[in-house]
DNA sequence: TGTACATCAGTGAACGCGCGTTCACTGATGTAC
DNA sequence: TGTACATCAGTGAACGCGCGTTCACTGATGTAC
């Protein structure tokens, strides 16, 4: 039965976030269309209405996921803040509506072609904003320690995730905060304020 | 036809070789049985004389693939050595013959139980040696770099292969190997030496 | 505004294919004598 | 050392299931008059 324009432009929002969540949760191979329908409360019959086929889905879920991603981290305006949100016990418990880069990343870098369009993009907004919020030293430095940071960021998650030892998982969680989480000094004379010295610093 | 259980234990050896590589390139859900026991010279009946299930595989393949990821940076006696060949254009565009916990990290993290038993001890074991070569200051203090350092390259690496423009996967690696390859000086005085100052250093 | 028809979002069943797993079989290897 | 039998690594076909995709159909919505 026909719905409304509006209503089936909801159903296919409802798709994307429920595709974003299940592929962030179980992998673009770990979820079939059924559950994915399913989940988003309707018959799986309906889906060629709405995209072309699996894999454009995945690729707008991630897209989607990233860009609410950028959203999220765009509202931060201190990076110690940043880091431990990313870094959080939370986010490391929760795949399904956490970071896209370390939920899926290796699942984008195996297929090819258009499904690494969206990760791009939004990877160069992520290293915008952490530079941003780098301050200090130059715009080329900024843009350095934001990749360092970036880098840091989604491998701790990863790590944390791959590792069977809770104690393990809270060290990496633990470190990385504590790494990547303090603005570095901009200058070459090391720390001169009261807090810890910064891990990552100006070259 | 029977073997040699000589010819027997080269073939499980072949099919491990094989599903680590395949595994590596194309995750667990990516490659079927018959797809390895293929490449391993074999027809795809004979895989349960070998391996419980495909599950029991995988956690051996991943296993063997980070043992030897371990075994090669074991080799490495410098920091800038081991980081250069991490994050290089070849390990980028290599994923079969690369590192698992970048190839296989998340692809883990789903899966539950078992699979984390090798990645835990092998991640244990790189922690190790990068603490190691990370020379100066407390063992807690190496320790702490030596799980920022691990975490930059494993995040740089799966950064640099989920982007679409070859440029700034580029970038990404030039800069994460910049930002971590350098031994970090141990003390609070800033660089000391006449090469630059490293960019993770002593808290 | 009301009516008649065309459109099309969603349904439910079906399709074909690939995959993990099982199994009867083969014939060379290993072993007991 | 040689023979007879048991073992078992590997073969090839089959199984059942789930998945991506297709399709005829339904009936409410949208539109033309």
């Amino acid at each position: 039965m026909r719905v409304t324009r509006e209503k089936a432009a909801e159903s296919r929002e409802r798709i994307l976030d429920t595709a974003s969540r299940l592929f962030r949760e179980k992998g673009f191979d770990g979820v079939g269309l059924d559950a994915i329908m399913k989940a988003a409360g309707l018959t799986h019959g309906g889906f060629y209405g709405h995209f072309a086929s699996k894999d454009d889905l995945a690729a707008e879920a991630v897209t989607r996921a990233l860009e609410q991603s950028v959203e999220k981290q765009s509202r931060f305006t201190d990076l110690g803040d940043l880091v431990s949100d990313y870094l959080s016990e939370q986010h490391h418990a929760d795949r399904s509506n956490g970071c896209a880069l370390a939920a899926l990343g290796a699942d984008v870098a195996r297929k090819g072609e258009g499904i690494r369009r969206g990760p791009t993009t939004s990877v160069r907004m992520l290293l915008d904003r952490l530079a941003y919020l780098l301050r200090g030293g130059t715009a080329a430095s900024r843009r350095k320690r934001a990749i360092a940071t970036l880098s840091g960021l989604v491998g701790a998650l990863t790590l944390a995730r791959a590792v069977d030892d809770p104690a393990l998982s809270r060290e990496i969680l633990a470190a990385a905060r504590d790494a990547f989480g303090k603005a570095p000094p901009a200058d070459q004379s090391g720390d001169r304020r009261g807090r810890r010295t910064a891990l990552v610093r100006e070259r």
